[in-house]
DNA sequence: TTTAAAATTTAGATATGTCTAAAAAATAAT
DNA sequence: ATTATTTTTTAGACATATCTAAATTTTAAA
């Protein structure tokens, strides 16, 4: 089945809402995910319902059928493989891939994608470390990652994954030299505001609550 | 100024035609180009004729401006690009590339384009032989080129050009073995319809006159 | 449990890109 | 120079994806 980037886009927003929270989606949550008005997210997921992508009832939120889901997952597998391609091969930077690999997401051809795949060295993640689903979606077995905003002082970890999307947020990691892989470890926990002092490197660190919950780690000891 | 899909694809196929017939492009040749009717065409003339991409007259065909012949030129380079790398770094076949590169073609970023070309080793033809301008828009200077089926008997050349678009001509190119690069030469002409008798590599093959008009030599001696 | 607030849907409007059918203009033929 | 034919444009319609404003349903509060 033939989708529009904008029928792409709106699935691809239901799975990454759905793997946050696990439950079913409300129009509202998905029009703010959209940047649109709760009406045309009605107007979509009636029209997704009648291509058994997901599953709606009125006034009860939408959850991806298996189709949608494996549509979603495709769609995230070549986000991420152009990424890769991008950093990789071309030499961008991890703060100026995502707008272009949303448009690159879109090209129709399962051949390209498994040709790019191959040609990167099946990459098991992506700049950002997001896991890369393989041919049928399912991705590797990888070490539990916790958000560095649930840490407590003495927690010590290795950086597995920074969020994608907003440039500035991954300008900031570059002037602090913050980087996947690297050692960290929890110095103290501000209670009041949740931010934490953290060592890395050898350097001493202050995240907001907001930065560390951009921040996954693997925690060691 | 930001394009949609369509107006691209409207620019380019003008700049084609401008280029094989060099006067101004009708209507329904666009339209027969375009597959579509001449009376859509008549209303994206108008809006395009709004951005400056193009003089048109009501009965008298248009032609681009400056701005869309820039756009234009920028829609092919990336095309011809990114069938470099589809060949060149993924292993398609020439026969492979073209509906790929057509949607290629269509991702805005300019850095995005000049990486890949600097990732590419500024290459100066595409895998069918079509020159590929550079980011101001230009062709590196080469030899003249003719098409086989204008050739006479007993001319020789090396093949510089395939017509890119059409699967199935480039499949039967491959079978014969038929390459960029070769040396040929024509050993008889048909009269009553044109077709050739071309010596290739030590074999001898019958090109229809169809199939000499899509092939491009340099003559030799 | 009735009311108030929030969330969601419906109805009607807009813009894009397309179509068909009919009208108008340009070109060719007599 | 009329007439006939072809080309092109206009007018009106449709589908997609969006919006605003109003109506409806659900949820929370009194």
């Amino acid at each position: 089945m033939q989708l529009s980037q904008s029928e792409e886009n709106y699935i691809k927003a239901i799975y990454a809402l759905s793997e946050e929270t696990g439950k079913e989606i409300s129009t509202n949550d998905l029009a703010e995910k959209m940047a649109t008005k709760a009406s045309s997210v009605t107007d979509m997921l009636k029209k997704l319902t009648d291509k058994d992508l997901l599953k709606y009832k009125k006034y009860q939120g939408c959850t991806l059928t298996k189709n949608g889901r494996e549509i979603a997952l495709a769609i995230v597998r070549k986000h991420r493989l152009w990424e890769v391609f991008l950093v990789e091969k071309l030499q961008f930077g991890w703060d100026e891939v995502h707008a272009i690999a949303e448009q690159l997401e879109h090209i129709q051809s399962n051949q390209l994608t498994n040709k790019l795949e191959a040609f990167l060295g099946f990459p098991k993640v992506d700049p950002h470390g997001d896991p890369i689903p393989n041919i049928n979606g399912e991705f590797d077995p990888s070490p539990k990652r916790v958000l560095l905003s649930k840490c407590e002082k003495g927690n010590k970890g290795i950086v597995m994954g920074v969020e994608d999307g907003e440039p500035s947020f991954l300008q900031y990691l570059n002037k602090i030299g913050f980087k996947l892989g690297l050692n960290i470890k929890v110095e103290d926990r501000l209670s009041f505001d949740g931010s934490l002092i953290i060592e890395m490197d050898g350097k001493t660190l202050q995240f907001s609550h907001l930065v560390a919950s951009k921040i996954a780690i693997q925690l060691i000891d």
